[in-house]
DNA sequence: TGATGTCCCAATGTTGACATTAGAACATCA
DNA sequence: TGATGTTCTAATGTCAACATTGGGACATCA
């Protein structure tokens, strides 16, 4: 939660109201579909209509919610074409992410990858709290991105990264148990190559890496 | 410029201020590093700093504008690293477009790429307008990636497709002529490949194509 | 003289009031 | 009775005033 300096971000209560929002919509307390009406966010979070409007607008840049011209925010509908979607574009970042990030990666960056997979682990071996292994699968994956250092590929990972989130999360929701028997595997597997695999193998492992995903989760919607 | 149905979309007050703000930088109006001041721009667009503030959180979104807390908006600055970034990210999603539209692409939008590359080559033949032809260019991909059909890739396209008009403007004004020589036979080599080529080598003209555009652009960048 | 602290102002962040709109409920007519 | 026009209202779009902040100019001191 705190780097070497926190560089204490003073941030604006939009972004704020923002992330308040998102945790409530992860948290299931916005189920997808649900209107999200500005007076009343701005009276629960004590903030004004300006700053939950300019919250909302952020969400809806990371494809959370939509909203339409005096038709207010809704959040949005998890159906198999919204899926099928955003694991094909995430497939085609993450492919150009892992093979930037096998010519940029620190070492540092790279410890920090092996760090993930044992708090994975772990928390197989123990708890098995779904909902924490989701974080840090997307944890996992953000560290490639960040260790790839291309700003804009960085920002069109943002884009999908809530909605996968939240897609995750509802997989998780369903209970399936061979994703927690094979997420560690398949991260250690995408960890090593990264350190010394061939272009090729790592890029096509990096889209595999996302197809099971994708088909694993289409398998249990019933849309 | 008009659909078969315009569709009359009723658009908000901030989205005509980006879209004037927009065709402001792009004319020059606006160079490199110049500061966006709200008060000024409400004050000149005849609208409330609100609206220009929506408008100017969506240029942000487009990558043509950064801000910062407190510390107001600029337009961006071309570096050899930003033309790295925002090239490297669009020849993915270009792939992506290109070996997906070849499944989904309709006849009458291919047929609409042809069109745009009659138009391209007749705009050479005649007073070869580079301005106009960087906005045909572009205009041939928002096609590949419309005949794609996947929403999220295209709002990923979105985001870097401004700054790429600015990066061709600037690679037009600098005059290179030999854009003006190839831009055709590469659009028409990838019409072809769209229609009956195999996927692997459309992916590899679609990545090659962007790469060459990079080079090009970066041999003639004094940063 | 140069480093540090203080003040000030221009610009952004925030807010509540007012204007406009989309959609639903109702009334009207063929 | 079904289609069309009207009215109403809740919610969003817009606005101008107020609060807060970052950065530079100036003064102060070792």
């Amino acid at each position: 939660m705190s780097s070497a300096l926190p560089k204490a971000p003073r941030r604006g209560l939009a972004d704020e109201a923002a992330d308040l929002v998102r945790a409530a919509i992860f948290s299931g307390h916005f189920p997808p579909g649900a209107a999200l009406r500005e007076v009343e966010l701005a009276a629960h979070l004590d903030v004004s209509r300006g700053s939950v409007r300019e919250g909302l607008a952020q969400l809806e840049r990371e494809g959370l919610v939509r909203s339409g011209w005096h038709r207010g925010t809704t959040v949005i509908d998890v159906t198999a074409q919204d899926v099928e979607e955003v694991y094909t574009l995430r497939a085609a970042l993450d492919r150009l992410a892992a093979t930037t990030a096998r010519r940029t990666a620190t070492s540092e960056q790279l410890s920090r990858l092996d760090q993930l997979i044992a708090d994975m682990a772990a928390e197989i071996a123990g708890t098995a709290d779904t909902r924490r292994l989701v974080t840090l699968d997307i944890a996992f994956h953000d560290q490639i991105y960040t260790a790839a250092g291309n700003g804009r590929l960085t920002t069109a990972w943002q884009a999908i990264r809530s909605q996968l989130h939240l897609f995750q999360l509802r997989r998780a929701d369903a209970g399936y148990d061979h994703y927690r028997a094979r997420v560690v595997d398949e991260h250690r597997e995408l960890a090593a190559l990264l350190r010394s695999g061939d272009r090729r193998t790592l890029a096509r492992l990096a889209e595999e890496h996302v197809d099971s995903a994708r088909r694993s989760l289409l398998a249990g919607l019933p849309d």
